[in-house]
DNA sequence: CTGAAAGCGCTTACAG
DNA sequence: CTGAAAGCGCTTACAG
């Protein structure tokens, strides 16, 4: 391997000047020195070594993504914004699954921090409980005093700057359309119970049945966990209790899908027996049949925008933390509800 | 940020033991030395900068990955058994994005060769192209002269090690699927040109069309890249060329939701009059409606495979490249083919 | 089993 | 504008 030495010898120049020269430095270079440098370099095939500079220098040019679940669409998307927002402010990105899990959670913030990653960036909702939050607490505050930053781009189970999504408003916005329609029994399919996100969107849910003067039966909720098929059970169960169920509200568009499926292989037409829709409105939503209606968050725009904080709070910058709004997308799969049950 | 040392300074011993203790050294330290390093490291809170050990060690601990889209649902999934398999031999991963752009690509190449990654893993096809070949071969044999291992999850464009899907034969199968049910006009929407996946495909096409004693004329094939958009763009153009075709082929599940998509905002029916395969079998292809007949390719299992082949290659052994069989997944989107046009 | 020393490949005050 | 020197935080022959 070639190192700065092996371009100082062939460049005639010490290893100081390479340095310079080539790491883009502050220090002033003659325009002559500077060519024979990159020569050097470029004859060489010089790749500066990053973890030697990132010793030298304690920073590591690295952002480090905590996701949930690297293979669900929606943080397959905000992994995209967050690629496109670093590469932009010449960071890489190291990207974690967390499974949910608070054990994993932490074991792969500490790998991150051993890995002296910058930034931190917590893409997914955090997790509630409390040993896991006085434990992250502990570490992200040893993490700050470092020198790292921290931001979140969901709802925040410890102190934490953030980006979010309004999980609360895009879920009564979906639930306004729904009472619109003149649908009176709504039913709601949750997110994991451990996770904040979730009992952010079931307020939404609520609030959005008060405002229209209905109340929320807890016979109406059935427990999900973001996946196709906790969606599809959860639909199964909600029948199960014959409620009369005439509109079915997911915590996310995965699990809405789940719904679909459930409901399409039971003979039930979506939306002449019962309305579904979503939260998200990932790629897929507009994909299946019928089309989701769904509450649209910016996701990739969530990522850059993740990404692009993270490096104001680098640059000493104080940025706001924001919630970004929610869209209602009236698709498919919702309708006034049937004549009578 | 406490370092060996001061560990070291607590444990009233040297640096040099404290490493040892810490690392898992196969040095040998005695048992009440090893348990006085870690409680002071506890104590400590300590962190050991992986920085500095790869520097020590010139071995990184890290894996690089190389995908065409982070956001597409077949990477995602990759990636994922990737993540899976790098954590289980205690490797990181790091993921970048080409966009399938061959500039990009070697430029992500470099970066992660600058971060001094153990292996590296393209886990897309190779892009044909002669320059960019050229170019990549060449940093490939520095990159291996360095102790650098390459694993490549498809085909690939230059010479490495493989783990990749039987696109050819998986193709065919879904060819020969279709001319059993009596089709005889098939069109199909390739992949990206450049990529060699889409080639490979492409011939598996070809060939399931000739050993059903059926010729492959070039207005059957229409251009997608691979994208929803790129699928409906290319079922619109076949349509418009009034071939009376009965079925389409997709290169991938992705392109046949945008031809499905395409179709029935025609009002066409599927596969009433006209039948749809794809290839992958992500998960959304059970989700779509019709679900999609597909050829299924065991997607995190190749990358959790690709990641264990990586290790071994560090581990100095010498695995066989692989093919792994495709298996044909007959849903909805395909039927026998409409009476008379 | 333990420690002192050198080295990994950079950067950056400091001196000139 | 250039260079010598020290240092970043580890590991690992080498000597004992």
């Amino acid at each position: 391997m070639t190192s700065l030495s092996d371009i100082a010898r062939r460049a005639g120049v010490s290893p100081s000047t390479v340095s310079r020269a080539l790491a883009g430095s502050r220090h002033p270079v003659s325009a002559q020195t500077q060519a024979r440098v990159e020569r050097a370099a470029r004859e060489l095939n010089f790749r500066p070594n990053l973890m030697a500079r990132g010793l030298a220098t304690s920073r590591s040019q690295i952002l480090g993504a905590i996701v949930h679940d690297i293979s669900d669409p929606y943080f397959g998307a905000v992994v995209r914004g967050l690629e496109e927002g670093a590469r932009a402010g010449n960071y890489h990105l190291f990207v974690c699954g967390s499974e949910r899990d608070a054990i994993r959670e932490l074991a792969q913030v500490e790998a991150l921090m051993s890995r002296r990653v910058d930034g931190l960036i917590f893409t997914g909702g955090g997790i509630d409980d409390p040993v896991y939050q006085r434990k992250l607490r502990r570490v992200l505050a040893d993490y700050r005093r470092q020198g790292g930053v921290v931001v979140q781009l969901a709802p925040a189970a410890v102190p934490a700057r953030r980006i979010e999504p309004d999980n609360r408003g895009g879920t009564e916005m979906v639930v306004r359309h729904l009472t619109e329609l003149g649908h009176r029994r709504i039913g709601y399919v949750t997110g994991p119970a451990h996770i904040r996100t979730s009992a952010i969107r079931l307020d939404g849910f609520r609030a959005g049945l008060e405002s229209a003067g209905l109340r929320c039966d807890d016979r109406f909720l059935a427990g999900g966990d973001f996946s196709v098929d906790g969606g599809a059970k959860a639909a199964a169960e909600l029948l199960r209790r014959g409620l009369g169920i005439t509109a079915i509200v997911a915590a996310n568009d995965v699990t809405a899908f789940g719904v679909l499926d459930e409901l399409d292989r039971r003979g039930i037409n979506v939306p002449g027996d019962i309305s579904v829709a979503g939260f998200d409105d990932i790629e897929a939503a507009s994909l299946v049949r019928p089309r989701l209606t769904t509450a649209r968050i910016p996701i990739a725009e969530l990522g850059r925008a993740g990404a692009e904080m993270t490096q104001a709070l680098l640059a000493g910058k104080r940025p706001r933390s924001v919630v970004l709004p929610a869209e209602l997308v009236v698709r498919d799969s919702t309708g006034i509800p049937p004549r009578r049950r």
